[in-house]
RNA sequence: GCGGGAAUGGCGGAAUGGUAGACGCGCUGGUCUCAAACACCAGUGACUUCACGGUCAUGCGAGUUCGAGUCUCGCUUCCCGCACCA
């Protein structure tokens, strides 16, 4: 019988389900393996052929590692929550719950339509209760924790309460945003405000004034990875800058070891480097400097404390808290001119006019070394946030630093000698100190040792480690997240929930727009004020909140004791293989290492990391296909070259107008000998047709008019028009137009044609790819398209009578008319097909173009394969011995299936099932010695048709429950070899020889060659290269 | 500007330092067919030669090696991150 996928899959399918092939337990008899999916937002724009490729080599492993005798986790869910969604209810009206559902159900179609081996049992959902109950537990945790910098790990606020009751703050070692220190007497003193103050700034989510990515447009907080160039990543608004009182999560304490974990994990190198680079460690000095006459002191950061020496200006950011205190009153002015100007720059203007800009506040640091008088200036360049959001100006060794001295005329003074080191730059850490007092002489990095430790014994600085990261804002004035659950007193004190009233559901409302600077949840005030003046937090968490930590809720997604079993936790531990886009590398990487090391901390998670091994899936680009509408100017050229050429001989030469929009004394052709004029024109002129009538009969000529409408109606019979020019010619008749109404509404030119015309008579336009074989736009589909009503095209009869489109590649996306949709594909090849030329396509971590034509190849394929087993309606798979070379055929396949799977090389693993088919073909093999082993191999890629081969073959259950077969060397060994015979590394001949032949007689054997003596030229070889198995080269 | 990655036929892509271009698409020719589609067979890097064959070919230029797409150095182009990080 034929190969018949839109049969066997859904039989396949059904089975699956009804026999719940694919659910998963805990199974200690077994090892485990965790395989995962980035965990996708179900947008409704539903799934392209780009997304799958990694859900489709994710379940090949997964399917693979299952028959080599794991017990192997492959779950699915979804990231609900999340502002599209909001969006869409905003502009449609449909809640956000609404269209998630829908959304999820579409994609949950779309993802069992491919046949990928899902335990839809563990399926989680961000947005539902019995989730996001365990995300604010999560949540409430970390509000209950601090960070010890000096056990390097989270505990409970409680011990920190102790600690302090005690020995107030002194001896603390936290990751903290407190500042100052209190005795234990202090402390105990306190008001309960005044110490949920101070407790706030060390908690692992505590609430702070931020500066934030304000984005009025879209009337929330974005975070940092949010903004994209000043502008918001999401419909690009514009982003301000705006402090607002705002939950914070301190990641920060956990960069050293985020950092330091980068090297224990499997991840490609790119991603390494950008969570890296994210994370930004420097090592540099804290430095005080005393400010004249104020008995105060400005810390400054910097990496380079060993150019003190050169340091003639102090630079402080605008938003400095000590600005406005050291500003002297003759400053003043120009001081707020200044910070007016900045307030005024949106983000986007700073990042992109880079101005050297600053003001002086009149104030003036004392060196610590030199005593020297050093001017206090505020600038745009020095960021707020970073280190103290202050520098010490070495204009000789910071470029940044050499454009604002010379801007501002402050000297310069050159403390590095790098004569040494030509090439180096101006920020190398290299060279000899020199105007540097007791550095002098010494090398850089000795000379940064030396002034730490000199600074360190005044007592006016030490050494300090410095993070780029930043403490991840954790509020979204937003409806559709996980609700805070915290209650303020009317003294402001936050308050959390206590755990038995878990979850704090998100109320229902219909009302989803931002104001004020509050969420939606603000305006519902009989949820937000309780009895007593008690208030709930109205903000809602950030989509990462969700997403950081669903990998461990698969292990236990029904669990409603805890947020995931002990027992679940000890056996499935951690994620073997992660796989998704490149786009989470800093966001939702980093947030779900930090979460894992915060449950580490808390003996909750075996592992401090949580993923084994991350690959990142390239994308998948699309194949715009564009159609070439004809602009008005296009019907004079094609009257021109088509069809007024002939008359050039037989009427004399005829006259062309200029362009005719302003001349009414011209017409677009007049003949040299005969009284006939022609205009060309649109039917929807109608001023203008009455215009030329006028002239002509004033001219005493005859007019042809020839609408556009009606040229394109006839476009692929030029001869019609030339014999109504023809009776024109000879007719006697002043006014000639035709009576009918043309059709036409617009023209499409071949893009076979285009290139005989101007280029600028053409609009080019994107065309639904779906319309568009091979180039060749299908005319029947696309006329009943509205972007073709009423159409004509232009076709290339020189190649078939077809209409060619041109293409280019872009992002595949519904606006470039390019999306194909894997249902498609499944409906016309199968999905098993679909799934092998997805991986066939090229390696999964390369990005590259989709492109349907090839995907015959692969059906082809199957169609060979399972011909493999049957002539005609029969069964004729043999029980007879295999041959040598069929064994060869079977063991080689296997061999490299294997060793291709394992270095996750699928495109190659396609390849070589099709090399063992046509091989098997040409063998004529049909044993099932050979074909039973192959389709326990076929069955990750292809696990309908493997399943129907399998039960064929005589087995009741899933192929899913095979041993996935060995291979044995014994079988790839070939008697003979081809060896290349090389002259001086040169390709001369080749020889059949014994494989496992001598030096000796390998290379008698090439010398015998008549080809080699030719070259050798009666010369003896100098050398000779005999590679067993491979080669030999003979070196003259 | 900084950091990372990539560059191989018309296209997607193969190649533990060892016969470059596997496999597939496309294209050309053939068989089948009234015809087309499907299917099957053969060919297909460029140049050159009647042919045998030869020459040149993995972005460009050097180097290491008996031998380089692969290793080293320099350059070009493209893609992706980051971007006043002190």
């Amino acid at each position: 019988m034929d190969y018949r996928p839109s049969e066997i899959e859904p039989k396949w399918r059904t089975y699956w389900k009804e026999h719940k092939t694919y659910a998963v337990h805990t199974e200690h008899s077994k090892p485990k393996y965790y395989v995962l999916d980035m965990f996708p937002y179900p947008s409704g724009a539903g799934l392209h052929v780009g997304h799958p490729l990694g859900y489709i080599a994710s379940d090949i492993l997964s399917r693979y590692k299952r028959l080599r005798g794991f017990n192997v986790l492959h779950p699915m869910g979804f990231d609900a929550f999340g502002l599209p969604a909001e969006q869409y209810a905003i502009d449609n009206g449909i809640h956000p719950a609404d269209s998630t559902r829908e959304n999820i159900a579409r994609y949950k179609q779309q993802l069992d339509n491919l046949g990928l081996s899902y335990d839809w049992d563990r399926e989680v959902q961000t947005c539902d209760p019995k989730y996001y109950r365990w995300t604010q537990w999560i949540f409430l945790q970390m509000f209950n924790h601090w960070y010890d910098t000096a056990a390097d790990k989270a505990r409970p606020v409680s011990e920190l309460v102790e600690y302090f009751k005690i020995n107030g703050s002194a001896g603390v070692q936290a990751a903290t945003t407190f500042e100052g220190s209190f005795t234990a007497a202090e402390w105990n003193s306190m008001t309960v405000r005044e110490q949920q103050d101070v407790l706030m700034n060390f908690r692992l989510m505590y609430r702070k004034v931020g500066y934030v990515n304000w984005c009025e447009a879209l009337g929330t907080v974005l975070a940092n990875d949010e903004v994209i160039n000043g502008v918001s990543e999401r419909g690009g608004h514009p982003v301000e800058i705006k402090p607002m009182l705002q939950w914070s999560m301190r990641i920060t304490a956990y960069a050293d070891r985020l950092l330091r974990g980068l090297d224990t994990v499997d991840y490609p190198d790119g991603l390494r480097m950008l969570q890296s680079n994210w994370i930004g460690r420097s090592e540099g000095a804290q430095v005080f400097f005393d400010l004249e006459n104020t008995g105060k002191k400005l810390e400054i950061y910097t990496t380079r404390p060993d150019t003190i020496f050169g340091a003639t200006f102090m630079v402080l950011a605008p938003e400095h808290d000590l600005v406005d205190e050291i500003t002297t009153e003759a400053q003043r002015g120009d001081i707020k001119n200044y910070l007016d100007w900045v307030k005024s720059r949106t983000e986007r203007e700073r990042q992109i006019e880079k101005v050297v800009s600053g003001a002086f506040t009149g104030a003036h640091a004392i060196h610590p070394f030199t005593g020297a008088k050093i001017p206090v200036f505020i600038s745009e360049y020095v960021l707020k946030g970073y280190g103290t959001g202050a520098i010490m100006g070495v204009p000789a060794d910071d470029e940044r630093d050499l454009r604002f001295a010379e801007k501002f005329k402050l000297p310069v003074v050159h403390i590095v000698d790098k004569s040494m080191y030509p090439g180096a730059g101006m920020e190398d850490k290299v060279g000899k100190m020199i105007n540097s007092d007791f550095l002098n002489g010494m090398e850089v990095l000795e000379a940064i040792q030396e002034v730490i430790n000199r600074l360190s014994e005044k007592g006016i600085g030490k050494r300090r480690v410095q993070y780029k990261l930043r403490d991840a804002n954790y509020s979204r004035q937003r409806y559709w997240g996980e609700p805070f659950p915290i209650i303020y007193d009317s003294e402001g004190i936050a308050h959390a929930l206590p755990e038995n009233e878990l979850p704090l559901e998100l109320p229902h409302t219909t009302e989803f727009k931002p104001g004020g600077g509050k969420g939606p949840l603000a305006q519902l005030s009989h949820w937000a004020n309780l009895p007593g003046g008690m208030e709930r937090d109205t903000d809602t968490m950030p989509g990462f909140a969700g997403s950081s930590w669903y990998f461990l809720r698969y292990m236990d997604p029904k669990n409603d004791q805890e947020f995931v079993s002990a027992e679940a936790i000890g056996y499935w531990q951690d994620v073997d293989f992660y796989i998704g886009g490149a786009e989470h590398a800093v966001g939702h990487l980093l947030y779900s290492r930090m979460w894992h090391k915060f449950l580490y901390d808390k003996g909750l998670v075996m592992t401090e990391e949580p993923f084994k091994k991350v690959v990142n899936q390239g994308m998948i680009g699309g194949k715009s296909n564009f159609v070439f509408r004809a602009n008005e100017r296009f019907f004079e050229e094609y009257l021109m070259i088509k069809v007024l050429q002939p008359f050039f001989a037989e009427e004399g030469p005829i006259k062309i107008a200029q362009t005719d929009l302003e001349e009414d004394s011209t017409y677009d052709f007049a003949f040299g000998a005969n009284d006939l004029v022609i205009e060309v024109t649109s039917i929807k002129q109608v001023d203008k047709i009455e215009r030329v009538r006028k002239t002509a009969a004033a001219d005493n000529k005859r007019l042809l008019l020839l609408y556009n409408e009606e040229l394109s109606d006839n476009i692929n019979e030029p001869e019609l028009v030339a014999q109504k020019i023809r009776r024109a010619l000879n007719s006697r008749d002043n006014f000639i137009a035709t009576s009918e109404t043309p059709r036409s509404e617009q023209l499409f030119v071949s893009c076979s044609l285009t290139g005989k015309y101007s280029p600028d008579v053409f609009t080019k336009l994107h065309v639904d790819v779906n319309l568009v074989d091979n180039e060749v736009l299908d005319l029947e589909k696309a006329l009943s398209r509205t972007q073709f009503r009423n159409a004509n095209f232009k076709i290339d009869k020189e190649h078939g009578s077809i209409y060619l489109c041109s293409t280019e590649l872009e992002k595949m996306s519904k606006r470039y008319a390019n999306v194909v949709n894997p249902d498609d594909m499944v409906a016309l090849y199968g999905a098993d097909c679909f799934r092998m030329y997805e991986m066939f396509l090229g390696p999964i971590e390369v990005s590259k173009p989709w492109d349907t034509k090839g995907i015959t190849g692969v059906s082809g394929f199957l169609k060979k394969f399972w011909q493999l087993f049957f002539n005609g309606e029969l069964f004729i798979v043999s029980d007879d011995p295999a041959t040598k070379d069929e064994l060869r055929v079977l063991h080689n396949c296997i061999k490299k299936v294997t060793e291709d799977i394992e270095r996750f090389s699928m495109n190659t693993c396609v390849s070589h099932f099709m090399i063992a088919t046509n091989d098997l073909r040409k063998l004529n093999c049909s044993k099932r010695a050979v074909l039973e082993p192959l389709t326990v191999l076929l069955a990750p890629f292809g696990p309908h048709i493997a399943e129907e081969l399998w039960s064929r073959l005589g087995h009741s259950g899933s192929v899913c429950d095979a041993t996935w077969p060995e291979w044995n060397e014994d079988y790839l060994k070939s008697d003979t070899k081809e060896y290349p015979v090389q002259i001086n590394g040169k390709l001369r001949a080749t020889i059949e020889l014994p494989s496992d032949i001598t030096h000796a007689d390998a290379e008698a054997a090439a010398l015998s060659l008549e080809q080699v003596q030719r070259w050798l030229e009666g010369k003896q070889p100098k050398k000779v290269v005999f590679v067993p198995g491979r080669m030999i080269n003979l070196v003259v």
